[in-house]
DNA sequence: TTTAAATAATAGTATTACTATCATTAATAA
DNA sequence: TTATTAATGATAGTAATACTATTATTTAAA
Protein backbone atom coordinates (compact mmCIF):
# COMPACT_ATOMS: atom_id res chain seq x y z
CA UNK A 1 0.00 0.00 0.00
CA UNK A 2 2.92 2.23 -0.68
CA UNK A 3 1.45 2.69 -3.66
CA UNK A 4 -1.79 4.48 -2.71
CA UNK A 5 -2.40 8.36 -2.45
CA UNK A 6 -5.56 9.66 -0.60
CA UNK A 7 -6.48 12.91 -0.03
CA UNK A 8 -8.77 13.99 2.42
CA UNK A 9 -11.66 16.57 3.34
CA UNK A 10 -11.27 17.28 7.32
CA UNK A 11 -14.59 19.54 6.60
CA UNK A 12 -16.45 16.20 5.80
CA UNK A 13 -14.45 14.13 7.76
CA UNK A 14 -13.56 11.53 4.66
CA UNK A 15 -11.38 10.94 2.53
CA UNK A 16 -12.46 12.53 -1.33
CA UNK A 17 -9.91 11.08 -3.75
CA UNK A 18 -7.96 7.98 -4.05
CA UNK A 19 -4.73 7.16 -6.80
CA UNK A 20 -2.82 4.52 -7.02
CA UNK A 21 0.53 4.00 -8.54
CA UNK A 22 0.15 1.21 -11.07
CA UNK A 23 2.46 -1.27 -12.40
CA UNK A 24 3.84 0.24 -15.76
CA UNK A 25 4.30 -3.06 -17.04
CA UNK A 26 0.27 -3.27 -17.47
CA UNK A 27 0.15 0.05 -19.83
CA UNK A 28 2.52 1.76 -22.93
CA UNK A 29 1.32 4.94 -22.02
CA UNK A 30 0.03 6.01 -18.28
CA UNK A 31 -4.01 6.43 -18.71
CA UNK A 32 -3.87 8.52 -15.75
CA UNK A 33 -2.01 11.30 -17.38
CA UNK A 34 -4.48 12.07 -19.70
CA UNK A 35 -8.22 13.15 -20.15
CA UNK A 36 -8.20 10.48 -23.04
CA UNK A 37 -6.19 7.84 -20.93
CA UNK A 38 -9.02 8.54 -17.86
CA UNK A 39 -12.04 8.21 -20.43
CA UNK A 40 -10.45 5.07 -21.62
CA UNK A 41 -10.38 3.53 -18.01
CA UNK A 42 -13.85 4.82 -17.20
CA UNK A 43 -15.59 3.72 -20.46
CA UNK A 44 -13.81 0.55 -20.30
CA UNK A 45 -15.42 -0.26 -16.71
CA UNK A 46 -18.74 0.45 -17.73
CA UNK A 47 -18.51 -1.63 -21.06
CA UNK A 48 -16.99 -4.73 -19.43
CA UNK A 49 -19.23 -5.06 -16.75
CA UNK A 50 -22.23 -4.17 -19.31
CA UNK A 51 -20.98 -6.53 -21.96
CA UNK A 52 -18.62 -9.28 -20.14
CA UNK A 53 -14.48 -9.51 -20.94
CA UNK A 54 -15.25 -11.91 -24.01
CA UNK A 55 -17.35 -9.30 -26.13
CA UNK A 56 -15.43 -6.18 -25.09
CA UNK A 57 -12.99 -4.85 -28.17
CA UNK A 58 -10.93 -1.88 -28.55
CA UNK A 59 -12.91 -1.18 -31.57
CA UNK A 60 -15.96 -1.13 -29.59
CA UNK A 61 -14.50 1.11 -26.81
CA UNK A 62 -12.42 3.51 -29.56
CA UNK A 63 -16.54 4.25 -31.52
CA UNK A 64 -17.59 4.93 -27.85
CA UNK A 65 -14.99 7.44 -26.68
CA UNK A 66 -15.00 8.78 -30.14
CA UNK A 67 -11.48 7.83 -30.81
CA UNK A 68 -10.07 5.37 -32.73
CA UNK A 69 -8.88 1.83 -32.09
CA UNK A 70 -5.11 3.04 -32.51
CA UNK A 71 -5.50 5.47 -30.04
CA UNK A 72 -6.50 3.14 -27.37
CA UNK A 73 -3.72 0.60 -28.33
CA UNK A 74 -1.23 3.65 -27.45
CA UNK A 75 -1.90 2.95 -24.03
CA UNK A 76 -2.51 -0.82 -23.67
CA UNK A 77 -1.15 -3.88 -25.20
CA UNK A 78 -3.80 -5.45 -25.53
CA UNK A 79 -7.09 -6.25 -23.69
CA UNK A 80 -5.67 -8.55 -21.04
CA UNK A 81 -3.81 -5.88 -19.71
CA UNK A 82 -6.41 -3.38 -19.34
CA UNK A 83 -8.66 -6.41 -17.56
CA UNK A 84 -5.25 -7.05 -14.96
CA UNK A 85 -5.03 -3.13 -15.08
CA UNK A 86 -8.78 -2.92 -13.76
CA UNK A 87 -8.88 -5.50 -11.68
CA UNK A 88 -5.36 -4.43 -9.55
CA UNK A 89 -6.70 -0.89 -9.34
CA UNK A 90 -9.85 -2.23 -7.74
CA UNK A 91 -7.73 -4.96 -5.30
CA UNK A 92 -5.62 -1.78 -4.21
CA UNK A 93 -8.89 0.23 -3.73
CA UNK A 94 -10.18 -2.59 -1.22
CA UNK A 95 -6.39 -2.82 0.52
CA UNK A 96 -6.76 0.81 0.87
CA UNK A 97 -10.29 0.38 2.49
CA UNK A 98 -9.31 -2.42 4.70
CA UNK A 99 -6.29 -0.32 5.88
CA UNK A 100 -8.23 3.35 6.17
CA UNK A 101 -11.79 0.73 8.19
CA UNK A 102 -10.00 -0.99 10.61
CA UNK A 103 -7.76 1.81 11.44
CA UNK A 104 -8.85 2.72 14.79
CA UNK A 105 -10.27 -0.71 15.50
CA UNK A 106 -8.49 -3.25 18.27
CA UNK A 107 -10.26 -6.28 18.63
CA UNK A 108 -8.77 -8.67 16.00
CA UNK A 109 -12.25 -10.32 15.71
CA UNK A 110 -13.71 -6.92 15.06
CA UNK A 111 -11.41 -6.30 12.48
CA UNK A 112 -11.84 -9.65 10.88
CA UNK A 113 -15.60 -8.87 10.74
CA UNK A 114 -15.04 -5.46 9.33
CA UNK A 115 -12.70 -7.35 6.49
CA UNK A 116 -15.81 -9.47 5.76
CA UNK A 117 -18.07 -6.33 5.33
CA UNK A 118 -15.78 -4.89 3.09
CA UNK A 119 -15.06 -8.23 0.78
CA UNK A 120 -18.92 -8.52 0.56
CA UNK A 121 -19.73 -5.26 -1.45
CA UNK A 122 -22.94 -3.47 -0.26
CA UNK A 123 -22.78 -0.18 -1.48
CA UNK A 124 -19.22 0.78 -0.40
CA UNK A 125 -19.15 3.69 -2.64
CA UNK A 126 -20.81 6.37 -0.72
CA UNK A 127 -17.66 7.06 1.27
CA UNK A 128 -14.92 7.30 -1.52
CA UNK A 129 -14.93 8.89 -4.56
CA UNK A 130 -13.29 8.06 -7.54
CA UNK A 131 -13.48 8.75 -11.31
CA UNK A 132 -14.78 5.51 -11.83
CA UNK A 133 -18.17 3.11 -10.77
CA UNK A 134 -17.63 1.17 -8.14
CA UNK A 135 -20.49 -0.83 -8.95
CA UNK A 136 -19.31 -1.71 -12.14
CA UNK A 137 -16.04 -2.66 -11.08
CA UNK A 138 -17.28 -4.80 -8.17
CA UNK A 139 -19.15 -6.91 -10.96
CA UNK A 140 -16.16 -7.27 -12.84
CA UNK A 141 -13.87 -8.22 -10.15
CA UNK A 142 -16.36 -10.81 -9.36
CA UNK A 143 -16.83 -11.82 -13.48
CA UNK A 144 -13.92 -11.08 -14.63
CA UNK A 145 -11.34 -11.43 -11.77
CA UNK A 146 -10.10 -14.86 -12.05
CA UNK A 147 -9.16 -14.45 -16.00
CA UNK A 148 -6.63 -12.50 -15.46
CA UNK A 149 -4.62 -14.72 -13.97
CA UNK A 150 -5.93 -18.36 -15.26
CA UNK A 151 -4.22 -17.99 -18.43
CA UNK A 152 -0.78 -19.12 -20.13
CA UNK A 153 0.52 -16.26 -19.20
CA UNK A 154 -0.17 -16.58 -15.58
CA UNK A 155 3.68 -16.66 -14.86
CA UNK A 156 5.42 -14.27 -16.70
CA UNK A 157 2.94 -12.14 -15.43
CA UNK A 158 3.88 -13.08 -12.32
CA UNK A 159 6.97 -12.40 -12.58
CA UNK A 160 6.49 -8.85 -13.72
CA UNK A 161 4.29 -8.46 -10.08
CA UNK A 162 1.28 -7.84 -11.86
CA UNK A 163 -0.96 -9.65 -9.40
CA UNK A 164 0.83 -7.69 -6.20
CA UNK A 165 -2.32 -5.95 -5.90
CA UNK A 166 -3.83 -8.62 -4.97
CA UNK A 167 -1.53 -10.51 -3.59
CA UNK A 168 -0.68 -7.92 -0.94
CA UNK A 169 -3.88 -7.86 -0.13
CA UNK A 170 -3.99 -11.47 0.60
CA UNK A 171 -1.14 -10.86 2.27
CA UNK A 172 -2.45 -8.46 5.08
CA UNK A 173 -5.78 -10.49 5.68
CA UNK A 174 -3.58 -13.52 6.53
CA UNK A 175 -1.82 -10.86 9.05
CA UNK A 176 -5.28 -10.47 10.27
CA UNK A 177 -5.73 -14.14 10.90
CA UNK A 178 -2.57 -14.72 12.39
CA UNK A 179 -3.16 -11.83 15.17
CA UNK A 180 -6.04 -13.58 15.96
CA UNK A 181 -4.66 -17.06 16.22
CA UNK A 182 -0.88 -16.91 16.37
CA UNK A 183 -1.16 -21.15 15.97
CA UNK A 184 -3.21 -21.41 12.73
CA UNK A 185 -1.60 -23.12 10.31
CA UNK A 186 -2.66 -21.50 7.28
CA UNK A 187 -3.25 -17.97 7.36
CA UNK A 188 -2.76 -17.26 3.27
CA UNK A 189 -4.52 -20.07 2.06
CA UNK A 190 -7.19 -18.95 4.39
CA UNK A 191 -7.27 -15.30 2.89
CA UNK A 192 -7.20 -16.35 -0.73
CA UNK A 193 -9.98 -18.76 -0.11
CA UNK A 194 -12.20 -16.05 2.14
CA UNK A 195 -11.52 -13.51 -0.73
CA UNK A 196 -12.14 -15.85 -3.48
CA UNK A 197 -15.50 -17.10 -1.60
CA UNK A 198 -16.47 -13.74 -0.83
CA UNK A 199 -16.53 -13.01 -4.83
CA UNK A 200 -18.03 -16.61 -5.90
CA UNK A 201 -21.03 -16.58 -3.55
CA UNK A 202 -22.14 -13.43 -4.68
CA UNK A 203 -22.23 -14.38 -8.08
CA UNK A 204 -23.87 -17.79 -7.09
CA UNK A 205 -26.12 -16.32 -5.23
CA UNK A 206 -27.38 -14.16 -8.25
CA UNK A 207 -26.42 -16.97 -11.08
CA UNK A 208 -26.45 -20.39 -9.75
CA UNK A 209 -28.25 -19.87 -6.01
CA UNK A 210 -28.43 -23.38 -5.36
CA UNK A 211 -24.62 -23.41 -4.60
CA UNK A 212 -25.42 -21.47 -1.77
CA UNK A 213 -27.81 -21.06 0.82
CA UNK A 214 -29.41 -18.12 0.25
CA UNK A 215 -32.80 -16.40 0.49
CA UNK A 216 -34.46 -15.12 -2.23
CA UNK A 217 -33.70 -11.93 -0.82
CA UNK A 218 -30.25 -11.80 -2.32
CA UNK A 219 -28.86 -9.93 0.76
CA UNK A 220 -25.15 -9.69 0.87
CA UNK A 221 -25.84 -9.60 5.02
CA UNK A 222 -26.59 -13.53 4.08
CA UNK A 223 -23.25 -14.20 2.63
CA UNK A 224 -20.90 -12.34 5.54
CA UNK A 225 -23.03 -14.61 8.03
CA UNK A 226 -21.56 -17.75 6.14
CA UNK A 227 -18.24 -16.17 5.73
CA UNK A 228 -18.08 -14.81 9.09
CA UNK A 229 -19.25 -18.63 10.76
CA UNK A 230 -16.64 -20.19 7.97
CA UNK A 231 -13.80 -18.10 8.53
CA UNK A 232 -14.16 -18.28 12.73
CA UNK A 233 -15.23 -21.47 12.86
CA UNK A 234 -11.77 -22.15 11.46
CA UNK A 235 -9.81 -20.24 13.70
CA UNK A 236 -11.01 -21.13 16.72
CA UNK A 237 -11.25 -25.04 15.74
CA UNK A 238 -9.68 -27.07 18.67
CA UNK B 1 -26.12 -39.59 -11.22
CA UNK B 2 -28.64 -41.36 -12.97
CA UNK B 3 -26.75 -39.96 -16.24
CA UNK B 4 -23.88 -42.38 -15.25
CA UNK B 5 -23.01 -46.10 -16.52
CA UNK B 6 -20.25 -47.86 -15.76
CA UNK B 7 -19.12 -51.31 -16.12
CA UNK B 8 -16.99 -53.75 -13.93
CA UNK B 9 -14.66 -56.24 -14.74
CA UNK B 10 -14.82 -58.67 -11.49
CA UNK B 11 -11.66 -60.58 -11.71
CA UNK B 12 -9.83 -57.54 -11.29
CA UNK B 13 -12.21 -55.92 -8.99
CA UNK B 14 -12.14 -52.85 -10.27
CA UNK B 15 -14.19 -50.56 -12.75
CA UNK B 16 -12.82 -50.80 -16.14
CA UNK B 17 -14.96 -48.39 -17.99
CA UNK B 18 -17.47 -44.97 -17.20
CA UNK B 19 -19.66 -43.87 -19.53
CA UNK B 20 -21.94 -40.19 -18.84
CA UNK B 21 -25.38 -39.17 -20.77
CA UNK B 22 -23.95 -35.79 -21.23
CA UNK B 23 -26.68 -32.89 -22.11
CA UNK B 24 -27.49 -32.93 -25.43
CA UNK B 25 -27.90 -29.17 -25.69
CA UNK B 26 -24.06 -29.47 -25.16
CA UNK B 27 -23.78 -30.95 -28.87
CA UNK B 28 -24.81 -30.78 -32.22
CA UNK B 29 -24.04 -34.39 -32.97
CA UNK B 30 -23.27 -36.74 -30.39
CA UNK B 31 -19.52 -36.73 -29.98
CA UNK B 32 -19.31 -40.12 -28.19
CA UNK B 33 -21.62 -42.08 -31.06
CA UNK B 34 -18.62 -41.68 -33.48
CA UNK B 35 -14.52 -42.36 -34.09
CA UNK B 36 -14.46 -38.75 -35.26
CA UNK B 37 -16.14 -37.58 -32.45
CA UNK B 38 -14.39 -39.66 -29.65
CA UNK B 39 -11.45 -37.89 -31.70
CA UNK B 40 -12.10 -34.65 -30.68
CA UNK B 41 -13.00 -34.66 -27.62
CA UNK B 42 -9.79 -36.63 -26.72
CA UNK B 43 -7.63 -33.92 -28.99
CA UNK B 44 -8.99 -31.38 -26.87
CA UNK B 45 -8.64 -32.74 -23.75
CA UNK B 46 -4.89 -32.34 -24.53
CA UNK B 47 -4.79 -29.51 -26.37
CA UNK B 48 -6.75 -27.17 -24.01
CA UNK B 49 -4.60 -28.04 -21.00
CA UNK B 50 -1.28 -27.65 -23.03
CA UNK B 51 -2.54 -23.99 -24.69
CA UNK B 52 -5.31 -23.32 -22.80
CA UNK B 53 -8.36 -22.12 -23.83
CA UNK B 54 -7.98 -18.74 -25.22
CA UNK B 55 -5.17 -19.96 -27.60
CA UNK B 56 -7.48 -23.02 -28.69
CA UNK B 57 -9.15 -23.22 -31.69
CA UNK B 58 -11.17 -25.46 -33.89
CA UNK B 59 -9.14 -24.36 -36.96
CA UNK B 60 -6.18 -25.63 -34.82
CA UNK B 61 -7.87 -28.91 -33.89
CA UNK B 62 -9.23 -30.18 -36.99
CA UNK B 63 -5.31 -29.85 -38.42
CA UNK B 64 -4.15 -32.10 -35.21
CA UNK B 65 -7.47 -34.33 -36.02
CA UNK B 66 -6.47 -34.34 -39.85
CA UNK B 67 -9.96 -33.04 -40.29
CA UNK B 68 -11.74 -29.96 -41.24
CA UNK B 69 -13.23 -27.00 -38.94
CA UNK B 70 -16.57 -28.01 -41.03
CA UNK B 71 -16.43 -31.43 -39.32
CA UNK B 72 -16.03 -30.09 -35.75
CA UNK B 73 -18.44 -27.38 -36.17
CA UNK B 74 -21.27 -30.27 -36.88
CA UNK B 75 -20.46 -31.82 -33.51
CA UNK B 76 -20.42 -28.39 -31.58
CA UNK B 77 -21.55 -24.92 -32.08
CA UNK B 78 -18.32 -23.22 -30.59
CA UNK B 79 -15.51 -23.92 -28.10
CA UNK B 80 -17.02 -22.27 -25.18
CA UNK B 81 -20.00 -25.43 -25.70
CA UNK B 82 -17.03 -28.10 -26.54
CA UNK B 83 -15.23 -26.45 -22.52
CA UNK B 84 -18.62 -26.98 -20.85
CA UNK B 85 -19.04 -30.46 -22.33
CA UNK B 86 -15.87 -31.52 -21.27
CA UNK B 87 -15.89 -29.67 -17.45
CA UNK B 88 -19.31 -31.31 -17.49
CA UNK B 89 -18.03 -34.75 -18.00
CA UNK B 90 -15.26 -34.18 -15.47
CA UNK B 91 -17.99 -33.23 -12.39
CA UNK B 92 -19.83 -36.13 -13.47
CA UNK B 93 -16.53 -38.51 -13.06
CA UNK B 94 -16.11 -36.63 -9.66
CA UNK B 95 -19.74 -37.54 -8.55
CA UNK B 96 -19.30 -40.78 -9.71
CA UNK B 97 -15.51 -41.01 -7.69
CA UNK B 98 -17.67 -39.94 -4.84
CA UNK B 99 -20.17 -42.55 -4.86
CA UNK B 100 -18.10 -45.22 -5.56
CA UNK B 101 -15.37 -44.52 -2.86
CA UNK B 102 -17.85 -43.85 -0.20
CA UNK B 103 -19.79 -46.90 -0.59
CA UNK B 104 -18.93 -49.00 2.05
CA UNK B 105 -17.94 -46.22 4.35
CA UNK B 106 -20.04 -45.57 7.75
CA UNK B 107 -18.25 -42.96 9.50
CA UNK B 108 -19.79 -39.60 8.09
CA UNK B 109 -16.47 -37.99 8.86
CA UNK B 110 -14.36 -40.28 6.88
CA UNK B 111 -16.53 -39.87 3.94
CA UNK B 112 -15.57 -36.55 4.51
CA UNK B 113 -12.21 -36.87 3.85
CA UNK B 114 -12.18 -39.34 1.44
CA UNK B 115 -14.55 -36.58 -0.51
CA UNK B 116 -11.35 -34.40 0.26
CA UNK B 117 -8.91 -36.77 -0.88
CA UNK B 118 -10.97 -37.33 -4.39
CA UNK B 119 -11.35 -33.06 -5.17
CA UNK B 120 -7.61 -32.74 -4.62
CA UNK B 121 -6.06 -35.19 -7.07
CA UNK B 122 -2.77 -37.17 -6.96
CA UNK B 123 -3.27 -39.80 -9.84
CA UNK B 124 -6.43 -40.75 -9.47
CA UNK B 125 -6.61 -41.85 -12.75
CA UNK B 126 -5.14 -45.73 -11.79
CA UNK B 127 -8.18 -46.99 -10.86
CA UNK B 128 -10.73 -45.62 -13.66
CA UNK B 129 -9.90 -46.53 -17.12
CA UNK B 130 -11.90 -43.92 -19.98
CA UNK B 131 -10.69 -42.68 -23.11
CA UNK B 132 -9.48 -39.16 -21.87
CA UNK B 133 -6.32 -38.26 -19.83
CA UNK B 134 -7.65 -37.65 -16.10
CA UNK B 135 -4.74 -35.74 -15.92
CA UNK B 136 -4.97 -33.22 -18.46
CA UNK B 137 -8.64 -32.84 -17.92
CA UNK B 138 -8.34 -32.30 -13.94
CA UNK B 139 -5.54 -29.23 -15.16
CA UNK B 140 -8.64 -28.26 -17.86
CA UNK B 141 -11.14 -27.78 -14.94
CA UNK B 142 -8.69 -26.15 -12.40
CA UNK B 143 -7.03 -23.44 -14.94
CA UNK B 144 -10.36 -23.37 -17.32
CA UNK B 145 -13.70 -24.64 -15.35
CA UNK B 146 -14.98 -21.58 -13.95
CA UNK B 147 -14.90 -19.92 -17.55
CA UNK B 148 -17.89 -22.29 -18.14
CA UNK B 149 -20.19 -20.49 -15.42
CA UNK B 150 -17.97 -17.00 -15.73
CA UNK B 151 -20.02 -15.38 -19.50
CA UNK B 152 -22.92 -13.24 -20.15
CA UNK B 153 -24.42 -16.43 -21.28
CA UNK B 154 -24.71 -18.30 -17.59
CA UNK B 155 -28.40 -17.87 -17.08
CA UNK B 156 -29.09 -18.99 -20.33
CA UNK B 157 -27.17 -22.05 -19.85
CA UNK B 158 -28.21 -22.43 -16.22
CA UNK B 159 -32.10 -22.71 -18.25
CA UNK B 160 -30.39 -25.49 -19.94
CA UNK B 161 -28.98 -27.42 -17.72
CA UNK B 162 -25.22 -27.07 -18.59
CA UNK B 163 -23.96 -26.74 -15.14
CA UNK B 164 -26.04 -29.66 -13.52
CA UNK B 165 -23.05 -32.13 -12.98
CA UNK B 166 -21.39 -28.92 -11.28
CA UNK B 167 -24.49 -27.98 -9.06
CA UNK B 168 -25.03 -32.13 -8.80
CA UNK B 169 -21.84 -32.83 -7.12
CA UNK B 170 -22.27 -29.74 -5.05
CA UNK B 171 -25.68 -30.85 -3.73
CA UNK B 172 -24.42 -34.29 -2.64
CA UNK B 173 -21.03 -32.75 -0.50
CA UNK B 174 -23.80 -30.98 0.74
CA UNK B 175 -25.79 -33.68 1.77
CA UNK B 176 -22.37 -35.16 3.67
CA UNK B 177 -22.44 -32.00 5.45
CA UNK B 178 -25.99 -32.13 6.34
CA UNK B 179 -25.28 -36.08 7.78
CA UNK B 180 -22.34 -35.03 10.10
CA UNK B 181 -23.65 -32.30 11.68
CA UNK B 182 -27.72 -31.14 11.06
CA UNK B 183 -27.76 -28.19 12.76
CA UNK B 184 -25.10 -26.30 10.17
CA UNK B 185 -26.80 -23.85 8.49
CA UNK B 186 -24.53 -23.51 5.01
CA UNK B 187 -23.72 -26.52 3.63
CA UNK B 188 -24.36 -25.42 -0.03
CA UNK B 189 -22.07 -22.37 0.53
CA UNK B 190 -19.54 -24.40 2.16
CA UNK B 191 -20.04 -27.49 -0.70
CA UNK B 192 -19.08 -24.70 -3.14
CA UNK B 193 -16.25 -22.97 -1.28
CA UNK B 194 -15.05 -26.56 -0.76
CA UNK B 195 -15.04 -27.61 -4.45
CA UNK B 196 -13.80 -24.05 -5.89
CA UNK B 197 -10.92 -23.95 -2.90
CA UNK B 198 -9.04 -27.32 -3.79
CA UNK B 199 -9.26 -26.23 -7.37
CA UNK B 200 -7.83 -22.34 -6.43
CA UNK B 201 -5.16 -23.61 -3.99
CA UNK B 202 -3.70 -26.20 -6.26
CA UNK B 203 -3.46 -23.42 -9.06
CA UNK B 204 -2.37 -20.97 -6.28
CA UNK B 205 0.33 -23.28 -5.42
CA UNK B 206 1.99 -23.63 -8.77
CA UNK B 207 1.32 -20.32 -10.11
CA UNK B 208 0.83 -17.95 -7.28
CA UNK B 209 2.83 -19.73 -4.12
CA UNK B 210 2.43 -16.64 -1.42
CA UNK B 211 -1.44 -17.00 -1.86
CA UNK B 212 -0.95 -20.61 0.23
CA UNK B 213 0.98 -21.90 3.05
CA UNK B 214 2.56 -24.81 1.41
CA UNK B 215 6.22 -25.85 1.46
CA UNK B 216 8.44 -26.43 -1.77
CA UNK B 217 6.91 -29.86 -2.23
CA UNK B 218 3.97 -28.69 -3.98
CA UNK B 219 2.11 -32.00 -2.12
CA UNK B 220 -1.78 -32.05 -2.86
CA UNK B 221 -1.44 -33.58 0.67
CA UNK B 222 -0.53 -30.29 2.30
CA UNK B 223 -3.91 -28.87 0.52
CA UNK B 224 -5.77 -31.37 1.84
CA UNK B 225 -4.60 -30.54 5.31
CA UNK B 226 -5.78 -27.10 4.92
CA UNK B 227 -9.04 -28.05 3.31
CA UNK B 228 -10.04 -31.01 6.13
CA UNK B 229 -9.21 -28.14 9.27
CA UNK B 230 -11.49 -25.97 7.49
CA UNK B 231 -13.91 -27.71 6.90
CA UNK B 232 -14.26 -30.04 9.98
CA UNK B 233 -13.54 -26.20 11.55
CA UNK B 234 -16.76 -24.70 10.12
CA UNK B 235 -18.84 -27.95 10.90
CA UNK B 236 -17.52 -28.26 14.92
CA UNK B 237 -18.25 -24.92 15.33
CA UNK B 238 -19.81 -23.88 18.48
C1' DT C 1 8.05 30.22 -31.89
C1' DT C 2 9.88 26.12 -32.69
C1' DT C 3 9.84 21.52 -31.66
C1' DA C 4 8.09 17.52 -30.03
C1' DA C 5 4.39 14.68 -28.66
C1' DA C 6 -0.29 12.96 -29.03
C1' DT C 7 -4.09 12.03 -31.72
C1' DA C 8 -7.21 11.19 -35.76
C1' DA C 9 -7.85 9.21 -39.98
C1' DT C 10 -6.97 5.70 -42.81
C1' DA C 11 -5.24 1.41 -44.46
C1' DG C 12 -3.89 -3.08 -44.15
C1' DT C 13 -2.73 -8.06 -42.31
C1' DA C 14 -3.35 -12.45 -40.12
C1' DT C 15 -6.37 -14.95 -37.52
C1' DT C 16 -10.76 -16.23 -35.54
C1' DA C 17 -15.28 -17.76 -35.60
C1' DC C 18 -18.10 -18.97 -38.01
C1' DT C 19 -21.63 -20.43 -42.57
C1' DA C 20 -22.40 -22.53 -47.07
C1' DT C 21 -21.87 -25.65 -51.01
C1' DC C 22 -21.03 -29.80 -53.08
C1' DA C 23 -18.72 -34.04 -54.23
C1' DT C 24 -17.31 -38.29 -52.07
C1' DT C 25 -17.27 -41.94 -48.87
C1' DA C 26 -19.32 -44.94 -45.39
C1' DA C 27 -23.24 -46.94 -43.05
C1' DT C 28 -28.00 -48.81 -43.32
C1' DA C 29 -32.43 -50.28 -45.00
C1' DA C 30 -35.14 -52.20 -48.81
C1' DT D 1 -27.20 -55.90 -53.93
C1' DT D 2 -28.68 -51.68 -54.72
C1' DA D 3 -30.78 -47.52 -53.29
C1' DT D 4 -30.94 -44.22 -49.88
C1' DT D 5 -29.28 -41.60 -46.39
C1' DA D 6 -25.92 -39.72 -43.48
C1' DA D 7 -21.25 -38.18 -42.45
C1' DT D 8 -17.19 -36.33 -44.06
C1' DG D 9 -13.68 -33.76 -46.85
C1' DA D 10 -12.53 -30.16 -49.70
C1' DT D 11 -13.17 -25.73 -50.71
C1' DA D 12 -14.87 -21.05 -50.42
C1' DG D 13 -16.35 -17.16 -48.30
C1' DT D 14 -17.80 -13.52 -44.62
C1' DA D 15 -17.70 -10.56 -40.70
C1' DA D 16 -15.25 -9.57 -36.82
C1' DT D 17 -11.07 -9.54 -33.98
C1' DA D 18 -6.56 -8.29 -32.77
C1' DC D 19 -3.48 -6.19 -34.02
C1' DT D 20 0.55 -2.93 -36.98
C1' DA D 21 1.80 0.94 -39.91
C1' DT D 22 1.62 5.56 -42.13
C1' DT D 23 0.75 10.16 -42.37
C1' DA D 24 -1.53 14.49 -41.56
C1' DT D 25 -3.14 17.38 -37.99
C1' DT D 26 -3.74 19.14 -33.55
C1' DT D 27 -2.02 20.12 -28.91
C1' DA D 28 1.37 20.94 -25.46
C1' DA D 29 6.16 22.03 -23.80
C1' DA D 30 10.75 24.25 -24.35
Amino acid sequence: MSNCLCTFDKTIGMQVDFKVKMNEKLFLRDPEGTDIGKHIIKTSVTMISEMGYELFTFKKLATEIGSTEATVYRYFENKHKLLIYLVDWYWAFVEFQVIFQLNNVIDPAEKIRKLIDILVWEDNASTVFSELDQQSLYYIAIAEGSKTYLSKEVDNHNKDFLFKPYKDLCGRIALLFKEYNPTYKFPASLASTLVESAHMQYYFMHHLPRLGDYSKKKSPKEIEAFLEHLVFGVLDAK
